[in-house]
DNA sequence: CTCTGTGAACTCTTTCACAGCA
DNA sequence: TGCTGTGAAAGAGTTCACAGAG
């Protein structure tokens, strides 16, 4: 379940508050969601939750972490140390949730021997050894889309396993290697997009007040309600 | 629908191959997702496609735009220029895609005043005026997690309409806003969360393929490998 | 008496499969 | 014939609602 982590954050938040106990009815309005969906999805976990009183938080927050693989470290490599790679590359939240940031790779060779932070950068021909040294489990891509896709085919054939890509760009990856991508933009569009919806809708409404017609989704080409 | 930005964004790849006609099922292919749900989709948008032909790729992306907004730019303010916000006011990405960048705020009064690349970085007390005058959207949150909420509710009183937080942290606005949220460690949580799964999973299967129990979901107070 | 855990109903999305148009 | 557009079936995900534990 992809809202495990936002509970997981969410938990440490309340954990600060010296709250030793939560409800699915609590939990649910911090996180967001409704108290329906937390119990659903806590429980997948197992009967971790104490019936009139709600969940314990330390005992839920390491149930949580064992199932999210979080008990251990996993190494990242940022390849593509521009201005996304670099701000990546100083996000401190990352090494905080068990993502240590362990290299900077770029395929500049004017930007390798450079210095960032603690980290030396190193040219993408090294992907093989680093990932043997250093453990690295997540491939991090923060190049211009053009190069992209092969870095991806670099990462995977130096064994790592799972990819976040940043880069704009569709990426295909053999079946036994993860990814998902984060696209800036698309975000922007999304929001656009459901305000544009929203104002569609109205204006379908109003009309649909006006003159009594049920019209779901679009009016294409045909003089009539479609179908 | 979410997926619409994907076919955007494969649409203007594609055409910049002078492909002038696609479809649904090389669509499907670039974009990553099933044929189905392309043709699916589109429809919504209306009957656009050609029976035996396939889509015109210019004019599905002219009826693209339009339904995602974007035949008008909707100018961005970045709330918060550390490393992430000056990374994001130099990703050149946004302005290509219709989303110029248009304001950069700090709530530190050292950094306003000082520039980066063609803004000015400007005080977060000046967001009323720089919405009136710019005709600010949306607002991108790049802040701490500490300030967030308030910077939400600073844009929220500017009336800007749209919010993009990438602060690790949930925040809450009034039902007439919109609010998505980037959460880049969360990204790099639900990857390990897979491959975690994928392991459990092999793991449970041996077992069940062991002794031959069908066991689903969790095996909660019982006296065994914990769930 | 409170709040969890979970069947069951419901809703939304995805996939199938094919009629029908170019 | 090739490929769209779309009902209908299947599947996921969400919500309801309540039995029962503490």
């Amino acid at each position: 379940m992809a809202r495990l982590p936002l509970y997981l954050r969410t938990l440490v938040e309340v954990q600060a508050e010296q709250t030793a106990t939560i409800s699915s009815e609590r939990l649910a309005e911090l996180a967001g969601v409704n108290a329906a969906k937390v119990r659903k999805d806590l429980s997948y976990l197992g009967s971790y939750g104490t019936r009139g009183v709600g969940y314990d938080v330390e005992y839920l927050l390491f149930q949580m972490s064992r199932e999210l693989g979080l008990t251990k470290d996993w190494p990242v490599a940022i390849v593509g140390v521009g201005n996304l790679g670099a701000a990546l590359a100083n996000y401190g939240g990352f090494g905080d949730r068990g993502f240590p940031v362990a290299a900077l790779v770029d395929a500049d060779r004017s930007k390798v021997g450079t210095r960032l932070g603690e980290h030396v950068i190193r040219h993408v021909d090294d992907l093989p050894e680093l990932v043997a040294e250093l453990g690295i489990a997540i491939g991090i891509i923060a190049t211009p889309a053009a190069g992209a896709q092969d870095v991806a085919d670099r990462l995977v054939a130096a064994g790592v396993p799972s990819i976040l890509n940043f880069a704009p760009t569709v990426l295909t990856v053999p079946p036994e290697a993860s990814l998902r991508k984060v696209d800036l933009a698309l975000e922007l569009q999304i929001l656009s997009f459901y305000r544009q919806r929203d104002s569609v809708a109205d204006a379908v409404e109003a009309v649909e007040a006006a003159d009594g017609v049920a019209a779901r989704g679009t009016a294409p080409e045909a003089p009539e309600p479609v179908v």
